[in-house]
RNA sequence: GGAGUUGUAUCGAAGUGGUCAUAACGAGCCGCACUCGAAAUGCGGUAGUCCUCCGGGGCUCGUGGGUUCGAAUCCCACCAACUCCGCCA
């Protein structure tokens, strides 16, 4: 969410900010026309309720000097209907402005390029050199069906297309990769592992962004009003909705390992075998809750510590940042890691880092007190990556790990946590 | 799922229709005094938010409705916590 204020003293600059973004209606006019309408009709009730809050008082007082307060009454009477049919308007203006605003996107922070769509992604750097195969190497869904260690058919068979079963080493694999960036993260990133519920309710969802855009995309359990989250950033950058944190306590940050629920809803046809696009998967999550002043160099040393874990894979990858066409709802900017994909001949997204700025701060209502005196409470600024998708990073270790007979080597770092060098058929 | 109890500032807690929400009374915390220093004691200070013609005004007693001239207080719904029962891993 926006500030309603910079709204209103910068309204052309807001706007032109916004529709940098190119695509889409972002309303922001309508959000304008219904601020200027509130604050007419708050002036008008606000003068309204002082008035009955004055004569209000006067009444117990005119009883007890034995005054007849009939017509006084009759007064009041008539004020408090006359407040109450404003309220009405009023509420009816503020919830429908409350809606405009949670719709219009977060402004691009000044380094974006702007630009339609990923194809005006900018390369920033890149790590490690894709290999040479020299035998014909097989994409990640025929290696782990080879193997036996990854099921799609049978998954098929109790969910439907985008599910995958695990088996024996597959399963195991996936978990050493959990297990192996958490330690990452948690012993030489300085991050506290959570693991939170993975269903959530309404104000989470309205609180990271999700809702009300995107109400589409997710899984919805109509039982409770839960949403499945879409992310761990959802359940983790709540967890300190509504706070108001200490100054001394910042920066926070937190990692938490989660299964994603998307309904993949209009990207019908697109990755329709293995692991990269599935109804559910797994993800190490990273959060921070930082002071203003700091979030965009939090923002770099986020990035790294996600970098820091396909370095340890050695697996090769690249880094863009995404272009104000790409960009999502919620982000003022974002660096997204690619990993080389043999199969695909390119590189592939595996985690986005992104810093928020006070947009999400703003709308789950996560503040700070400056440790000077006497100071208010400040937005905090919110900042989450993925360090990393799990499945898409078993995917990339299949595919880059693969050897002529099909087995394949597993990372130098996996091997503590899965007990054998290489999978290789039994 | 059923029954009961509860929800007021950092915490405990009073207030049960108006003139005690500028939230009593405790506790904690921060200043100051006393002291060589500390403890004890005394004094003072210890929400948020919106609007503003910067004089001030409005809102918030779990949340949302209702009754009333007027609601923390009465009524309804929902949420959460606790206790007991049922169910369950």
């Amino acid at each position: 969410m926006l500030d309603i204020k910079r709204i209103r003293e910068d309204y052309e600059g807001v706007k032109k900010s916004v529709e940098s973004r190119l695509k889409g209606d972002f309303g922001i006019g309508r959000v304008k026309e219904l601020d200027e309408k509130r604050r007419e009709i708050l002036a008008e009730v606000e003068a309204l309720k002082n008035k009955q809050n004055q004569d209000s008082k006067l009444i117990p007082v005119m009883k007890k000097e034995g005054k007849d307060t009939t017509e006084l009454m009759a007064d009041m009477k008539a004020l408090s209907d006359k407040i109450k049919v404003l309220d009405g308007e009023l509420s009816a203006v503020e919830d429908e402005l409350h809606m405009a605003i949670l719709s219009v996107p977060n402004t691009p922070y000044k380094d974006v390029q702007v630009g339609e769509d990923d194809s005006a992604n900018v390369e920033l750097r890149k790590w490690g050199t894709p290999r040479e195969f020299d035998f014909e190497y097989k994409a990640h869904w025929d290696v782990g069906t080879d193997l036996d260690i990854l099921d799609f058919e049978r998954a098929a068979k109790i969910s439907g297309a985008r599910f995958t079963v695990y088996k024996g080493l597959g399963a195991k694999l996936e978990r050493a990769v959990i297990n192996f960036m958490l330690n990452l993260h948690t012993t030489e990133h300085g991050f506290t592992e959570i693991l939170p519920p993975f269903m959530v309710n309404r104000a989470a969802m309205t609180g990271t962004g999700q809702l009300p855009k995107f109400e589409e995309d997710m899984f919805y359990v109509p039982q409770k009003d839960f949403f499945l989250i879409p992310t761990a950033e959802v359940p983790v950058t709540n967890l300190r909705a509504q706070e108001i944190i200490d100054e001394a306590e910042l920066p926070i940050y937190y990692t938490a390992y989660t299964p994603c629920f998307r309904a993949e809803a209009g990207s019908a046809g697109r990755d329709t075998r293995g692991l990269i696009r599935q109804h559910q998967f797994n993800k190490v999550e990273m959060v921070k809750f930082v002071k203003p002043e700091t979030s965009y160099d939090e923002l770099e040393s986020l990035t790294l510590a996600a970098e820091a874990v396909l370095q340890r894979l050695e697996i090769p990858y690249r880094v863009v940042r995404l272009s104000t066409g790409d960009l999502g709802f919620s982000s003022a900017m974002t660096y997204d890691i690619e990993v080389w994909m043999p199969s695909y001949g390119r590189y592939v997204e595996i985690s986005s880092c992104s810093n928020f700025e006070s947009f999400q701060a703003r709308r789950a209502n996560i503040r700070f007190r400056p440790a000077e005196k006497g100071s208010k409470p400040e937005f905090v600024h919110t900042l989450n990556g993925s360090g990393l998708a799990v499945g898409r990073t078993v995917a990339a270790i299949l595919e880059n790990y693969q050897q002529a007979d099909g087995s394949v080597v597993v990372p130098e770092v996996l091997r503590p946590f899965m007990g054998v060098d290489v999978i290789a058929k039994k």
